[in-house]
DNA sequence: TTATATACGACTAATTTAGTCTTATTTATT
DNA sequence: AATAAATAAGACTAAATTAGTCGTATATAA
């Protein structure tokens, strides 16, 4: 419980390397794949991901791959997560948009209000930690 | 990802109630799964972790039940979850024995040790929390 | 003796997470 | 024009974790 997904620990890793090497060619999801050892797909996936999200813009093609659109200084873990998850919240309840929670009680929760506050909290970690901090 | 699990949501709620009602009579199991819309025999599991972790302590037969050992003041969160979970670290290599970790790439890993602050960081979180804030 | 409670391990069900497969599209190179 | 190397993305399967149930033993007040 309150484990980080592979999902994001590989992103961390591919942020990392694409950190570690943005100079002359673009990385490509093989490379990462190789390099972390970790499953191709799923690097190719978290990539993906980063592109769609505006933290990596991606290259196709023959030559292709990616690279970081910001200096690792200012990009937080917190955007990393967000860009490859869409549930990482301490509670199922703590959705925005808390309407579609089927947490069934939510009406007679007494924990919910501090828990939210823990959230905060916990989201404080991620937001306050940059890339340039994991490298 | 990132979540607290339910058994830990009901650790809370359990201990809450026991703060909540300290006076005269033991809280049940019964009682509070009643009380909180939880089901029974995972309150009665959380309940016998406090009482094995003295966070509690248990009266048995007929008009027994729990009752806190300290002021809510004194009981930090990371103390109900250490008491129900073995498992509440960010990553599976967190472990304080981390021999037994089976990451294929601890070797080969660059994102451990800022991960180990990150950990830090939650713990604390947790740490500085006690039951009272969440009454 | 009975009713009410804790103690606890084994088991099953449900959900989530991790990983794979497949196909389409893009683009540099030959 | 053909080929090879790359991203894009959805569907699917497998594995692991989490949630919940069942059964039985033990303790104790009435």
């Amino acid at each position: 419980m309150l484990k980080l997904s592979k999902k994001t620990e590989y992103a961390f890793m591919a942020a990392r390397h694409l950190a570690m090497n943005n100079s002359g060619h673009y990385s490509t999801a093989k490379e990462i794949a190789d390099n972390c050892q970790i499953p191709y797909q799923l690097v190719a996936k978290v990539l993906q991901n980063f592109a769609r999200n505006k933290i990596a813009t991606s290259f196709q093609g023959a030559k292709g791959g990616y690279k970081l659109n910001r200096l690792p200084d200012n990009i937080s873990l917190i955007d990393i997560i967000k860009a490859v998850e869409h549930n990482y919240q301490v509670t199922e309840c703590m959705q925005e948009d808390n309407s579609k929670s089927t947490c069934s009680h939510l009406d007679c929760c007494k924990i919910r209000d501090p828990l939210i506050e823990i959230q905060r909290k916990i989201d404080n970690v991620f937001v306050q930690t940059s890339l340039k901090q994991i490298l």
